[in-house]
DNA sequence: TGGTGTGAACAACTTCACAGCG
DNA sequence: CGCTGTGAAGTTGTTCACACCA
């Protein structure tokens, strides 16, 4: 396997994969051809069986991918046979729904930790269960609870400050839902959740339309 | 300008400059260079030039290019110079937390209808002013209101069925937070945020690193 | 001089088309 | 016979390098 020259979309269709497999197979569909699963991912089938390749053979040809068989690979590849810890520095509204969000434990992703610096938050216990501390004890807890995992949802303003002490803290990965870009070390592996960027990607399209 | 040639990768990145202008000009800078905006974005100067170029000849060589008339010019490209009205469906945690987010109606972006589908929560009146309508009103209410942009917040089983409600009451674009692949007439203007997808994008980078 | 605008070279990703195998 | 796996072709997007201009 030459991982180096996988495609970072190959990735996230990975994901997609896995998600129309966990369906298929909370279904008792037992084999799927690639036509099918490309469709419910909208994508095209040959991107679906290259995309695989990548990483070994899983299907059997004239028949198709055993559901159960390629939804375990996938979570192999992806890293997703194991249970992820993450800490959220900014507990506003975005924040508390994402703690909230029953998806993530449902995917092996798990909030030990929660942060802000406003006094009037720190001390208190969120409905889920989480202590908020405030961002000076985040390097002990960070270390302590072993987070591998960053979520970034503060104001802009105070993003940039938040990723530098997560990083300080030990965190080897950031997903950041604030709407700026952050500065990261070479190679640091940071993910941007941007709605407002997607926001204006609707606006410009149908702006387009008229014209 | 031939619009139907423009990458989306570039509207994407206008969108980052659009952020990027707005800090400038908010800091009193004058002009700026494709170098700079470029590192503040994180891409290529080249990259920035080109972008700009699609739409026209927004520079001034040997100078670089004047913030406030770049930042105007960027807005109309992306169509920021209006205020776009937008219907949510699924006031969960995260619903809640979209509709009481600052940042869209700086933007120009403002819900001005809610729905869900649980009878506990129709009838109430969130913090933000608006009440909460059953989805069987949609129709009436999104052309009363003029709704261009739905939001959808539900869970993942009941995604297709809000997109699909959208859409009949007469939306002209969907912003989907449901991690799920909606199915969408030909042609129509959708986009997905999806964190989930992300984070199992760092899962994977993690994992490998280490390999 | 310094930075834009842009053709041309390059790189990355996607789709086609078909051989090969169960 | 049908569907995978995959080289080759095609498409799209990015970067280089430099002419050109304030």
């Amino acid at each position: 396997m030459k991982f180096s020259k996988i495609p970072s979309a190959t990735i996230t269709r990975l994901s997609l994969y896995s998600r129309s497999l966990e369906e298929l197979y909370h279904n008792d569909v037992k084999v799927i051809a690639s036509d099918k699963l490309a469709q419910k991912c909208g994508v095209n089938p040959a991107q679906v069986r290259k995309d695989l390749a990548y990483f070994g053979e899983f299907g059997v040809r004239g028949v198709g991918y055993f559901v159960k068989e390629l939804l375990f690979e996938i979570k192999k590849i992806l890293g997703l046979n194991k249970r992820w810890k993450m800490a959220l520095v900014g507990i506003g509204n975005l924040g508390s729904a994402l703690v909230a969000h029953e998806n993530f434990p449902k995917q092996g992703y798990e909030f030990v930790a929660v942060f802000d610096i406003d006094p009037a938050k720190v001390g208190h216990r969120l409905p889920s269960g989480q202590k908020i501390y405030h961002v000076d004890e985040m390097s002990r807890l960070i270390s302590e609870q072993e987070v591998e995992i960053g979520v970034i949802a503060t104001p802009a303003n105070q993003a940039q400050n938040a990723a530098r002490a997560l990083i300080d803290a030990g965190v080897k990965a950031i997903l950041n839902f604030a709407p700026i870009q952050i500065q990261v070390p070479e190679g640091f592996i940071i993910e941007n959740v941007d709605f407002t960027v997607k926001l204006d990607n609707l606006a410009y399209h149908l702006t387009m339309e008229v014209v």
